[in-house]
DNA sequence: ACAACATATTGACAATCTTCAATATAGATG
DNA sequence: CATCTATATTGAAGATTGTCAATATGTTGT
């Protein structure tokens, strides 16, 4: 074989070559990192699905009853919802009525959205 | 106050009432989940966004030099993204080329859309 | 065959996450 | 105030994840 042939090292030279280039900052893919942990749980989709139906008037019994959790765990994923700022909530007597904060999940989605399209051909 | 007035735990008493209903169902939920962990890493959404740009042409060394963690680690989360079918490679002499696969990515995409979706008022 | 390089795998460790029983807090009722 | 109910918090145990040093595997050029 000829020196100035082709060889596999040579056709991949292009390797490790020029520095590479990344549209998404550290900080950006942590943000968003962020974002998909806390919807990254079973639980937690449910729990965001029932909130969606039964916008404002979802007390946590209605929730014990939609997960296949037991009643500290539910506690516990809401508090994670709820620090993330995905929900809120309300006290009416005895009970706790939680609801989606749509601007925070708006946002939260709008940032998935904008990373995924990144992504496309 | 006269008994029939209404009370905290009256006006509460929808709670708990009837069945809540899911338009998720365990299985739905635990597969979005399950996207949203494969996509759920600063460096693993790092190495999408190279490959991203440069398509079929990223090696390694080349992701190594992206991303904040030692070659094991990148290769590690690699082998993640390609168990969960987002991306795939060739070899090409000593090198890996690692490129998206669209289709998968696509399909992963418009789940977790759906899902967001599923949760706007 | 050997030396040099690119990437993968193994194994270990630390950190984080999930779950639940037990317990605490807070409001409503008698 | 005593008690009941609804929800939150605590603490502990197990599972999962992220990282890297060390090592293995596979490829190329000598």
């Amino acid at each position: 074989m000829a020196s100035h042939d082709i060889t596999e090292r040579e056709r991949g030279a292009r390797c490790c070559a020029d520095g590479v280039t990344l549209s998404l900052s550290m900080a950006e893919a942590q943000q968003v990192s962020d974002d998909l942990h806390v919807l990254g749980h079973p639980v937690r989709l449910l729990i965001l699905d029932v909130l969606a139906q039964y916008a404002g008037k979802v007390c946590v019994c209605d929730l014990e009853a939609a997960v296949p959790v037991k009643q500290p765990t539910v506690s516990h994923h809401l508090r994670l919802l709820r620090e993330a700022g995905l929900v809120d909530a309300e006290r009416h007597g005895p009970w706790m009525y939680y609801f989606i904060r749509h601007e925070a999940l708006e946002a939260l989605r709008s940032r998935i959205t904008r990373m995924l399209a990144l992504f496309e051909g």
